[in-house]
DNA sequence: GCCCAGAAAGGTATTTATTCCTTTTTGAAC
DNA sequence: GTTCAAAAAGGAATAAATACCTTTCTGGGC
């Protein structure tokens, strides 16, 4: 993964390592001086701003640092990508129901949790829900495991867990996307639609994989 | 050093690799669909188009590959991240119709597969097979990718590939297993029953995980 | 203290990538 | 063959990063 944060601190990174400031950094590959000025890491709305993938490919080839060395120098500094874990968290959905197994923004949190094999580095903060009854069925049934990445970007027809204010994280079919909020389609027999406006929702995750 | 060539390259294979396409991995990442469109890669004048740094980070967070799966793709290298996550073979279910996508005892052979990572348990001998049609909604449903781990013990209630003789491989629920043979339902929406005896199975396969 | 050069802030103009739209192509399903 | 959906091409509008400009800050040398 690759974060605003961490690409700015590999830039500063690699002009330190070559005895530069950040804009000798630029001036050396052929760039205006103030392209990595700190003034233009966030817009004045707060919004982060990103260098471009050519100035990289810029400053690369004007240091002779290899792209590894970049990506060295990404990881290294805080906020390491290379997440060594060879599990990920896993409860039951019907434990989850209650307060306290999550973060406000989703992850997973206190000492109730298990652990998972699931060994790849895929996204970062997955967690896995065991389903307990047969209530979703035939999409998902009693003793399936569901794998969900939290704040993913949503389409229709992806397969959702949202939590919802003052109600429990609840598994999903999101039906379509609209201004103010998502509309759902429970995944029992039943399929009652519901629309939960964006004020409303705290969370979500798409369903990346279930076990059968 | 990082050239325009490699990084589209790279783009390429992430969207492989996952089994999406460009177009399918840019919308995965909540990006427009065209925007990693090979016409969009040079300008009409011929200068070279670089996919922006806030793109790579959105298709990294999107797929779950890390940076350093990226740079592996962008050396031309394979399988970087295969310390965490197996590649295991893929094609779609269509095509594995016709015959010589697999040998006697269900292992995937010819040429025509192709390699998608699978973030979960470690499987020997697991492969994909992609969902193309509408057939199998609601448990499956096009673009669904399900991943069988063939010759696993069979027990009532589980989705199974079954290959019998002189039929390509179709994704069954196992109702119960008598002497003879297995009873399986189709988990479409006509819900068919059928009786195959062990004499006329070549081979069959557990699906373990299925993603959307 | 004063001067000076580099660095950085802050703003505007320009370039460039993305989005949005329509059309064409492709491949699978029927 | 026909239909359908996804993918891709191509173009115009928009959004975002860089270039360009001026001003302010910083540190060293005098």
């Amino acid at each position: 993964m690759l974060s605003h944060e961490q690409i700015w601190i590999a830039i500063d990174g690699i002009a330190k390592r070559n005895g530069l400031s950040p804009s000798g950094l630029a001036k050396r590959a052929g760039l205006d001086p103030t392209t990595f000025n700190r003034s233009k890491r966030v817009a004045p709305d707060g919004r982060p701003r990103w260098p471009s993938t050519e100035s990289l490919a810029k400053i690369l080839e004007a240091t002779g640092e290899t792209l590894e060395a970049f990506v060295a120098a990404v990881a290294g500094k805080k906020g390491a990508s290379s997440r060594d874990s060879q599990s990920i968290p896993l409860i039951t959905l019907s434990a989850v129901q209650g307060d306290g197994f999550f973060s406000p923004e989703g992850a997973p949190v206190g000492n109730d949790w298990g652990e998972m094999l699931f060994p790849g580095p895929k996204h970062k903060k997955a967690f896995a829900l065991q389903i307990t009854s047969n209530e979703l069925s035939p999409l998902y049934r009693r003793g399936d495991t569901i794998v969900v990445a939290p704040h993913q970007p949503l389409r229709k027809g992806d397969r959702v867990v949202v939590k919802a204010r003052k109600q429990g994280p609840s598994v999903q079919l999101l039906e379509r996307r609209t201004a103010d909020g998502l509309d759902l389609k429970s995944p029992d027999t039943d399929m009652e639609m519901q629309h939960i406006k964006h004020c409303d929702i705290e969370w979500t995750g798409r369903i990346i994989w279930a076990s059968q």
